[in-house]
DNA sequence: CTGAAAGCGCTTACAG
DNA sequence: CTGAAAGCGCTTACAG
């Protein structure tokens, strides 16, 4: 006789405590009024039974489910981990839980914005997703706060936390040009993204405004180790020969550093300088030394947060965009100045 | 007077479409008895209200919230976003949502399970915990499957995907005394974790029964990049100087790998050689090339999820673990066979 | 401080 | 195929 113990409920925990309902409920709810007697009859009951309030009923009357959404793509990237670990300690730490859902570029993401408002989530934070306006407007139907990090979009009113990319660009573009490069290649991922846009456009206004340094060559849809490993034996093809890769990520930064070294035997930076972007850990290790830019991570997690409880406490509140500063670390990659 | 539209309940869209909430909640579950008409109704009058079933309101009479916990901890590994996005997509795929619960060690699990547990969660998967009696009884009472990955525990009945750490301790010493390594530094982080201690056990066996090798040290509590290359230091110092340093992880293989060749210039592998755990992406890069052991990573991971649709649907199977194999990959940071 | 009652949004026998 | 009713496990006015 296995038999499924029943699971215990309030009713149950009442029941044994020579309670009511609402008395063990009470004793659940902070700062209710319970008298301490009470309150102790039905925690040895609730003890007893391994009673815990279920959530699920709970927020059916509450309206709180104190549960975030949190949608990623761009899985590639190595910092997304420790990303994501932030995210999940930060919003634990007030007292939310995270449903996550990962999505690949292709899929709908539609589909995971309604998944999760049909588990009532309080709110939604996208990481590195290209919005739609079908997306937002379901949110807007649904009263639900929703916070886009990492890639803006004109088009579309939600509050968005990212970097400042014009302005990235164009100190990118100053400093090539500082230390002398003339024949420039641009790499990057998904050409959709409209922050690598922004940032490739403030960095060509620049060459053009001086009339120096030119962009030999500007390659998409090329992200990761792997592929900008692959990408440099197109490179090296290229003539006039670059005397400068750009790219949009650390890892097909350090992909081009190992085909230029390992693959093709040149001298980085003599022969070839390369800047990425993003300062992942492994960019700072003993032989890589990649210069890059360093994002402000950690700020981007806390604003994007902070904003998205701005919006839940104040539902009728706007939504306001924030820019960050980014910073160019210089180390091995790049000539000195 | 931007008052609050209210949501769109069962109730509103039955009005609306002049038909009972049951027609309502029939249309929207797959295969129950609605005439093609009524759903049309229905659908008309649900898109223009926007409106979607409440999970946690059809959770608690379905009995099915379709949520599995994801509990992580030990966030420093490289390869843990593509696991996780490997959980998660695999458990969309089949229906599933998951509630992503980050721990620091240090914390207690406990928690966590007992908040997982109250959003009922249909199934629990643990990555790299150390279990408790105490956390696996939590599930128990609740009657709800719980999977540990990658750590094992003799004391505990709880279904066990891991790795075959017995088998690859012997492998790696066999190894090790065959390529003539006689000096050995063994390197891992936290000594709590069963799974190493297990695997260090086996390799030692393997010296002393053929009385060849030595370990002239056993480091705990380094784990990644930058304390391997602080360990680093600390291993220059031994007299007499290792030969072979055996690392519990990738991350910190490639810190030993760096602080000998940058800060120390030895050459690796003539002056010492070095073997990593778990073969990170980042491990075969250009200039790494480590000698590691590889882990069937999504073996692991489609082991364990398949493991917990077992206990789901069968709720009273005992606890069968798995145990994996791996395999060690040579590469250039140790002599060749 | 306490309990009976109503109700959150849904589904599911039940009877028609 | 359809609707009225009961009920999932909880909380919250309300009256005492």
């Amino acid at each position: 006789m296995k038999g499924k113990k029943l699971r215990a409920t309030s009713h149950t925990v009442a029941k044994l405590a020579g309670v009511s309902r609402s008395a063990v409920s009470r004793t659940f709810t902070p700062n209710a009024s319970v008298s301490q007697k009470t309150k102790l009859k039905v925690m040895a009951a609730a003890n007893k039974l391994g009673y815990r309030p279920n959530f699920m009923a709970q927020s059916l009357i509450t309206k709180k489910t104190h549960l975030i959404g949190l949608i990623m793509a761009d899985w590639d990237n190595p910092y997304y981990a420790s990303t994501l670990r932030s995210y999940g300690e930060k919003l634990q730490k007030e007292g939310y839980q995270v449903i996550l859902v990962t999505v690949n570029k292709k899929s709908a993401t539609s589909d995971s914005i309604n998944f999760l408002l049909q588990y009532q989530v309080e709110g939604i934070i996208m990481l590195s997703i290209i919005p739609s306006q079908e997306m937002t407007s379901l949110c807007d139907k649904k009263d639900t706060p929703i916070v886009l990090v990492g890639d803006s979009s004109n088009k579309i009113q939600i509050c968005n936390v990212n970097i400042d990319h014009k302005a990235i660009g164009t100190k990118l573009a100053n400093l090539a040009l500082d230390l002398g490069y003339k024949r420039i290649v641009l790499i990057r991922g998904n050409k959709k993204l409209k922050s690598s846009a922004i940032r490739i456009d403030a960095f060509k206004k620049v060459l053009k405004k001086q009339d120096r340094g030119k962009i030999i060559a500007n390659l998409t849809g090329i992200l990761g180790h792997d592929q900008g490993r692959k990408a440099m034996k197109d490179i090296m093809k290229l003539k006039p020969k670059p005397d400068l890769v750009l790219c949009s990520s650390d890892l097909t930064a350090l992909g081009i550093l190992d085909g230029a070294t390992t693959d093709f035997n040149l001298d980085v930076p003599k022969d070839l300088a390369i800047i990425g972007f993003g300062d992942a850990p492994i960019s700072s290790w003993g032989m890589n030394r990649l210069t890059t830019v360093q994002l402000p991570t950690q700020i981007m997690i806390d604003e994007s947060i902070d904003c998205l409880f701005h919006q839940i406490k104040n539902p009728h509140n706007k939504a306001k965009s924030i820019m960050l500063n980014s910073t160019i670390i210089l180390r091995d990659t790049t000539k000195k100045l």
